[in-house]
DNA sequence: TTCTATTGTGAGAACGTTCGCACAATCGGA
DNA sequence: TCCGATTGTGCGAACGTTCTCACAATAGAA
């Protein structure tokens, strides 16, 4: 009980008892290089006796690979990074490779410290999810220093990195144009949309009209917005930007108090899109405690599909995010980059799938 | 374009620079020894001229460190995971770790395989939820080398090593006799179960009631049942072994089948117990596609509180565990062993709370 | 003065691998 | 017979740190 390692047996000593060198060991080991059928069993046999177990410290140091990737994303605990970390550990278990994970929270202090810390670690690439679109020297400062990069959900403008993301004005476009089309005329949207670094939301709106805004270089729930926007467009309505609840931050309370806000004015919206998950939560739980029926009372399109969508009494017709996919596309990228492969930048952009249920019907008489 | 990294820049480059040794430049960036303040500064400076970053494979090769805890989850992907996940995560980040992900999918092959690599990867601990409780050789060896482990939500026989598990019995015990208290007589439940090594279910029953089974050596879908059989023991009531689901795999397809065989029969039961969150998810959709009314067709109580609990029509009560404590408190306790805290193995039972919702009601006439 | 403690420095050996190199042995073909 | 290719081996130098020494310089205490 007095040594705290009973670890300790190296290659030199399998090497003793096999009777060979340290290099033709390792050429065993290792699998490289010759190695005659005797001494590979006898090698085999020695390592098995002592119960030898590389250590791949040793060999990520003088490789200068350590096959590990890092991974920054918000949160874990959501549904959303949960998912698309599966799919990313997957791919990467099957190659060998481990995955080295931190979450920032979305803060972009935290981002940066855990970059630093994958960094030291000697990761292999890094999968991150910015929180910051527009600054990030950071992640210049990675790719520049030569590890692989993927962005994922959202990029940072002029970073040269690859990026796996979803057509997020598509998939909202899509669901609004399934609202207009069955009558509705006043769809309300809940999103976060915290930061446009360019003006207010009038201006935003005014610019998107015009067409003046590179919707790539946007956070998803602006682009979402976006795909709200360009759906009014295409069918001739305008915006009311009243029917826009801008929760501003990503946090139950102050979703609950725009939803609530939206929900309970005099003429409130017959339609009701929801950006991400968190909104959509609480859309719903703001729905039962203002004891509003769906779909006669309001309309209802979710961005996300989450579990309990489908088995509400009607069900909920959502947005389905191709997550899995997204980390396992995200992975392979990344691994490709690894494995040394060049070529032009890749942005992925993954497309969404609806699923249709019954939560949408046409506006009920006297309110629309 | 030629070099594939520019990362180069070593401690001897920085000391150079420096006009000092790499012995003190080492001193004074690993922050070790003694050096002199102007040494200090001008070290400082050098490294922050070159953009040096030390290389942590290095350090950890010579201490013996990783500062990396490894982690065998299940399924990242499920809520129960991510949570625990998630607060292993932050107690790590704090104390600087960081955290290498793997999952096994209740896999021994792939627990076995996972082991394998974080070990080689040199991690400083390892935190695991075993699949496999009564053999498990590799986590045997894996402590005898010296390696701390931490096991959660369920104990290897044997094994001597910390766990951070939750008081099924306790919580399982406790809806059962909540919904006896309410007038339930026929309590259905819907469980995993497994695989139980002594024998079928009738064997388990009759243990169980005559005392001759330790709950803290099972998996928690029999712990639970162990809850639910002591519950009626306690009222002075036999077990119905008709009531009891076994679904004996972890699938939604099997679980459909049997909550469907089961919530269909002529005389079904008057209120349901689901003891985990996919069993609660396929109950509820096979509930809502029998189009029974909750509460007054069926009671219900679910192990794991999901977010959706709360927002349906009747809420669900549901038993909740502190998951992200859990995974605190198993993070802390691999953080203890690896520095250096000796003393009793630690077990450490976390309680559940009971989130009383409206799914729980006196059984209605005619059907009691 | 002389001793001991404190503070500081650099040379060089670890850590456990891989890799370049030199060197053999064997084989087949000209 | 000689040659080149193929297969196999061991020595020792990497990789980028930390850590053990040996050794000084200074200061205060005896």
């Amino acid at each position: 009980m007095a040594d705290k390692r009973a670890d300790k047996v190296t290659i030199t000593e399998v090497a003793k008892l096999a009777g060979v060198s340290t290099a033709t060991a390792g050429r065993v080991l290792g699998g490289y290089g010759y190695t005659s059928e005797e001494n590979k069993e006898k090698v085999r046999r020695s390592a098995e006796a002592l119960g030898y177990r590389p250590n791949l410290l040793a060999r990520s140091l003088i490789t200068g690979k350590t096959k590990t990737i890092g991974v920054v994303a918000g949160d874990i605990q959501s549904p959303f990074y949960a998912s698309i970390l599966r799919g990313i550990a997957d791919v990467a278990r099957a190659q060998g490779f481990g995955v080295l994970l931190t979450n920032s929270d979305e803060l972009l202090d935290r981002e940066i410290e855990a970059v630093q810390l994958l960094l030291e670690k000697q990761i292999d690439g890094l999968i991150v999810a910015p929180c910051d679109t527009s600054g990030s020297q950071h992640l210049h400062a990675a790719a520049a220093s030569g590890c692989p990069i993927v962005q994922i959900d959202r990029r940072v403008n002029g970073l040269s990195a690859d990026s796996v993301t979803l057509d997020n004005c598509g998939a909202a476009s899509d669901s609004i144009t399934q609202l207009l089309a069955a009558g509705h005329r006043r769809i309300g949207m809940v999103a976060e949309l915290e930061r446009w670094e360019f003006g207010d939301m009038e201006t935003f709106i005014d610019r998107v009209i015009e067409g003046s805004i590179d919707p790539a270089s946007l956070f998803p729930s602006w682009q979402r917005l976006f795909g709200y926007i360009e759906a009014h467009r295409a069918a001739g309505l305008l915006i009311d930007r009243n029917l826009i609840g801008r929760v501003g931050t990503y946090s139950v309370k102050a979703a609950r108090t725009a939803t609530m806000e939206l929900l309970s004015r005099p003429n409130r919206p017959t339609a009701l899109f929801t950006a991400d998950g968190l909104m959509s939560a609480v859309a719903m739980d703001a729905i039962t405690s203002l004891d509003l029926q769906i779909p006669t009372d309001l309309s209802l399109i979710c961005f996300d599909d989450l579990d309990w969508m489908s088995f509400l009494k009607p069900g909920i017709t959502a947005i389905a995010q191709p997550l899995t996919e997204m980390g396992e596309a995200s992975a392979r990228l990344i691994l490709a980059r690894i494995g040394g492969e060049g070529g032009e930048e890749q942005h992925q952009v993954l497309k969404h799938t609806l699923a249709l249920r019954g939560s949408v019907m046409a506006p009920q008489a006297g309110r629309a």
